[in-house]
DNA sequence: CGGCGTCAGTAACGCGCGTTACTGAGCAGT
DNA sequence: ACTGCTCAGTAACGCGCGTTACTGACGCCG
């Protein structure tokens, strides 16, 4: 910097000005062409940690996420990492390779937070790979959080998650609007955050359109493609065609469903035309390369990183977010197994 | 820190010693013992900005990849973000959303590259979604930089690819092993270095077993499921059932082979008694959850992420790495479709 | 007793930048 | 001629730390 004040004859001050667009700046127009001009000729190029020394901001977010490569945490990152480029600030990645925060190396989140406040981080986010409670480390509290895709088993610190219920309403929708009016469900563990929302839309879309979910039609099942297609089994074998059996399955996930289809496959039904598939999670390598390619009702992953980023900002800029627990839409993807 | 020093009745000077691990230090075991009382009491948090200002070195390392949520890539961040982490290093992840260099917005990739050199990383990855030529932005020769999954169009950089060739070759061994000798290969487009490699290998097996590859055997098609669908139905009707028909096929990736089974359930055969399966790149949310689970060879992107880390470190330290190109093996995973 | 070498610790500088308080020139108004 | 104001720009401080050069006390040797 004092180079290109010494090549512009003019103070290292001036440089800083220019550089930082400051709007009360006081500097001719001629003199910043020549302090730009001499950037431009030496290829100046700022030292961003020095920058965040001498003003005490960084300009930098933090996200941790239990799994890095999770397709799911993936996605998130990705819709964080663009929000944050946008707004001219840098997302720092901390791996933390554990599944479960009361698993064995609980000590591993803490140090990456631990590393991401050293970093000077001005905000954090902290997402989850399937939408859950959770517990954030302490250190957390040091500095602005936001939960993705989970929830603060506390109830402190502001989230976003999907809205699961909607969602659920949505597929069943789908299936009702495309005539079908016995359904079964290929369900998860109906424990989880995901099945009591998803089940919960798919009853009220049921009750609009008068029906009833029958208890009889939902399976639980692990939430792989073997646990699909047993609960898929169960679900079909249960009533002859046409004398109870549903025309249609919402599987709960995307691979449950892709087990589903091997059930309905090996009966010699085809899909739609004999029993239609949804699905729940979008989860691109299965939904997209299934044949017939599923259609499903995707986890807004992108948009809640993004919404994280932004809710973020309002926080380290002081202003008052808009609601403590903010719900993304799941919209439902059109393919060909409906 | 200046806190810590007065708390422990020191100078500022001692702490930094303390902290940063001088083994030249001369600090009484008392005085150390007192200061890191001090820092654990007043919950003294180093600031990484400030000490990489100040000791000229940021332990940071940059990753540019032009699809951070690409499958793929994302396992390779994997595998550098644990090993920079091991080495107690910090990977900036820069994002740079275009498939081809040539694309429209190439300055996106300059301005990743340009922000990562802002915050002063001492060394960067470029690393592609799938193996080939690439180009790489210019400003990125001012650092140590390392090619993974690529290689430079123009030689200069260093690099760490898959090495296909060889296994190209342990797939086909696979196959030679379980008793086939007749195999039909789901082919990629034939230029890319991943078919001309993989292929190469495959002839080499065969060879060593005394077979020739027969062209008639040979399909190429989209790397998509549809693609493979289609390769392997040419393949599988070009003769009847023991007649010349491959007992085998070698798809040269997993989504094709996910068509090919696709094609080879259609024709009532079963996986692997009919028809053995292998595949290709280990895409986990296929190969895994295909029925039978796939049996495929492995793209090694963690080891080369954690490789591409191991190679930057040599650099940086100014140590001489072991080759310009290095090549990381394919693992075979056993499952169940051979 | 003087000189010399440890040991334990400190004062002070600088890393690259943002920022505040100041200066000096020019000009209008009384 | 004097005051007051704006414009264009600068000197100097400090952000939090690593690092070098130094000091003062103590013990040992000749």
């Amino acid at each position: 910097m004092a180079d290109v004040a010494k090549h512009a004859r003019v103070s290292r001050t001036a440089v800083s000005f220019v550089l930082s667009n400051r709007e009360n700046a006081s500097i001719s127009a001629e003199t910043k062409h020549r302090i730009l001009e001499a950037v431009q000729v030496l290829g100046y190029r700022p030292n961003a940690g020095a920058r965040a020394l001498a003003s005490q901001r960084s300009d930098w977010y933090g996200i941790v996420t239990e799994i890095v490569t999770a397709p799911f945490a993936v996605d998130i990152i990705k819709g964080a990492q663009d929000q944050a480029w946008l707004d001219r600030r840098f997302l720092l990645i901390a791996p933390s390779d554990q599944a479960d925060a009361s698993g064995p190396n609980k000590g591993m989140e803490d140090a990456a937070v631990e590393k991401l406040l050293e970093q000077r981080v001005e905000g954090l986010l902290y997402a989850a790979t399937y939408h859950r409670a959770v517990h954030v480390p302490k250190s957390a509290n040091e500095v602005p959080t936001v939960l993705i895709n989970c929830f603060d088993a506390d109830g402190k610190l502001p989230s976003i998650v999907p809205d699961e219920r909607a969602g659920g309403r949505v597929a069943v929708e789908r299936l009702l609007q495309a005539g079908h009016s016995r359904i079964g469900v290929v369900n998860l563990d109906p424990d989880i955050p995901a099945a009591v929302g998803r089940l919960q839309g798919c009853r009220e879309a049921l009750a609009e359109a008068g029906l009833e979910l029958d208890p009889e039609l939902v399976v639980s099942g692990h939430a792989t493609a073997d646990g699909g297609y047993e609960a898929a089994c169960r679900i079909l074998d249960k009533y002859p065609a046409g004398a109870g059996r549903p025309t249609a399955l919402f599987c709960l996930n995307d691979r449950m469903a892709m087990g589903a289809y091997d059930a309905i496959k090996e009966r010699g039904l085809a899909i739609p035309q004999d029993i239609a598939v949804i699905g729940f999670d979008n989860q691109e390598l299965i939904a997209a390369y299934l044949r017939p390619k599923l259609t499903t009702v995707a986890l807004p992953f992108e948009e809640m990183g993004a919404l994280g980023v932004q809710t973020l900002a309002s926080l380290t800029a002081g202003q008052p977010i808009t609601a403590h627990q903010q719900m993304v839409d799941c919209p439902l993807l059109e393919r060909y197994s409906v």
